[in-house]
DNA sequence: CAGAAAAATAAAAACGTTTTTATTTTTACG
DNA sequence: CGTAAAAATAAAAACGTTTTTATTTTTCTG
């Protein structure tokens, strides 16, 4: 039963004693760097492959410094967002050599951001942190190449892959507007985050540029996950007649969820009883009947800028622009009923 | 504007030099191994403080001889339940000091097993592997801990974590049929692969417990991706009236939303016109109007599961029973029309 | 064909740790 | 107070590479 133990995987060692030269041969023809004799390069090469040698990664990560890997940080992975943004960098990662070190932070609470970059520091090259930007979070402590998605802190200078977040909600809520509505629910995500920001901003903005005065009972805060817009929607629900929202914009997908989920229970619908925008292109948007009208971003192409702009950096490369900013679409479902004047 | 780049990583070197000690000594305090008297603790953990000190885990990785790093394996991660089992194995594992690699296999296309392995070796104590079936992946390669979730192949005898998939199916399909249904349509997923497999013979053994003779025209195969399902159920559609299926079984959550979406293109919806059960319990399928009924999996659980397992292994246990069954159930929503006989 | 230059290869140092072995310091005891 | 034993610390080896420096072999030139 017991498996053969004396197996110690085979080193640049072994094939240099088979090939009958010095282990730096054996790594120059590696390696392709310096001129080697073709026979000689031969006989080490064969070595390689009737030994089956792999070269050890974490020793040449040792000398040369490097370690050839990227570590993600996520606030979750069951969120759709996230998925798409790992799934586009991890793909134009891999392609270049490169492995991906994953971490969750828990949606920002309880992971000391310091903890963990002490943690990885050594690890990584660089580091690709999604929505990572409240306050709490000190990027400064990672000293090596730095790329944020779907955030961005002002006071500070990073790069980051982005959409114009404010211009989003305001689309959303000008959607609602333009089809009759005026009072208009928001349910925001959480409040010091940079991305969430953006969007109150955009759907302030809007109201304000049409001449809508904001209500303070219409806007709802907390997470960015189901249970606050299930909340809010509910809370709305139950004001009074007068007071109603008529249409709601939910900042993220899961929000929207919430919104739906409390619709649903009451056997209502969005775009039946009530009108509810929102941002991101989830499954549910899709394919609920009626479709919600959204945001739609470029999730997998988000993570595969944000990649490329890290691997740049690692390069050497400093591009002048910090911030990149993606496209951005609305798209229109029949989430959204025309009100008669 | 050029960053000062004398800047170096303060090594264990350093500090003992800072404590005035050898360097063994700092070890040694650092890993409360051996006796090290109170008065040179307190002056090395000082000097830690000072300097900033942070073991470099590639250096420490080499002499131990281990990683402290686990590889995870996924098709893709924008399938909500590979994000779950992420979700699960990596709070379990980070809790116990580990880090967590990730790669992405594409569907099992393109990506060669083999390589894989040996790219990640010697960068990973263990592997878990999610939907790692299909007969092309030689898990053989990888000489360490390995666990699969959600797969099993019976010729080789790997640690797995799974549900039991043709119980699954069996429940679904034996809704169906004691809701009267009798012409009943499976998508199944990839053709090879494990879990589908069993899938699909739930499917069959349910029909034929229930003495229902099953139609070829009936099953469709292909991936396990929305587009499978889609082309599935516009051609049950276009199936002749009497043959047409009154109820279908997906096999997975993206082939049901494929069902869904087609559907909703043509005005039609699961629970009105066409009866529809799933496995797993996704978005789409709890928040849609009616809901459908699925099967639900501890989607979380297992990839906890199969991290508990992976580190067991790792720390040399060898747990008896190689197979770990996790608990599923039926979810009976509003997806399933009776129909009188 | 001698000698120098060029090419090829080998040897050694380095990366930052842990761990084993060796040395020094302290303690205990007669 | 001298010495043996015990305790604490230091030194050195090792992990598997790359890279720099040193050495050997080959090629070229007159």
């Amino acid at each position: 039963m017991e498996r053969d133990k004396s197996h110690r995987d085979v080193t640049i060692k072994d094939v240099a004693k088979r090939a009958g030269v010095a282990i730096s041969t054996v790594s120059r023809v590696l390696n392709g760097l310096d001129k080697v004799s073709a026979k000689t390069e031969k006989r080490v090469r064969e070595a390689v492959a009737e030994l089956g040698y792999v070269q050890n990664a974490l020793a040449v990560s040792m000398v040369t410094g490097q370690t050839k890997t990227v570590l993600m940080v996520v606030p979750d992975f069951t969120n759709d967002f996230n998925g798409s943004v790992i799934q586009g960098a991890e793909e134009y990662l891999k392609a270049r050599g490169y492995t991906m070190l994953i971490s969750s932070t828990r949606d920002f609470e309880e992971e000391d951001f310091e903890k963990l970059y002490r943690r990885f520091s050594g690890l990584a090259d660089g580091i690709l942190v999604v929505q990572g930007s409240p306050d709490r979070m000190d990027h400064a402590r990672w000293e090596k190449p730095l790329v944020l998605i779907d955030a961005y802190r002002p006071q500070e200078d990073h790069y980051t892959v982005e959409i114009d977040n404010e211009r989003g909600t305001f689309l959303l809520t000008e959607e609602l507007i333009k089809n009759g509505h005026r009072r208009i629910g928001l349910v925001g995500g959480i409040p010091g985050e940079s991305a969430s920001g953006r969007r109150v901003a955009g759907y302030l903005s809007a109201m304000e540029h049409f001449g809508i005065l904001a209500d303070r009972r219409l806007m709802a805060f907390g997470s960015h996950f189901e249970e606050t817009g299930s909340r809010a929607m509910a809370a709305f629900l139950s004001l009074p007649e007068g007071a109603r929202p008529t249409g709601v914009v939910a900042v993220n997908n899961l929000t929207c969820v919430g919104c739906m989920k409390v619709l649903a229970e009451r056997g209502m619908r969005a775009g039946r009883e009530i009108s509810l925008t929102a941002f991101d292109d989830h499954l549910l948007a899709r394919y609920s009947v009626p479709g919600i009208t959204v945001i739609e971003r470029p999730t997998i192409e988000m993570g595969r800028e944000g990649a490329k702009v890290l691997l740049a950096l690692l390069s050497g490369e400093r591009p002048k622009e910090k911030r990149l900013l993606m496209e951005s679409r609305l798209i229109r479902r029949g989430s959204v009923i025309p009100i008669g004047e």
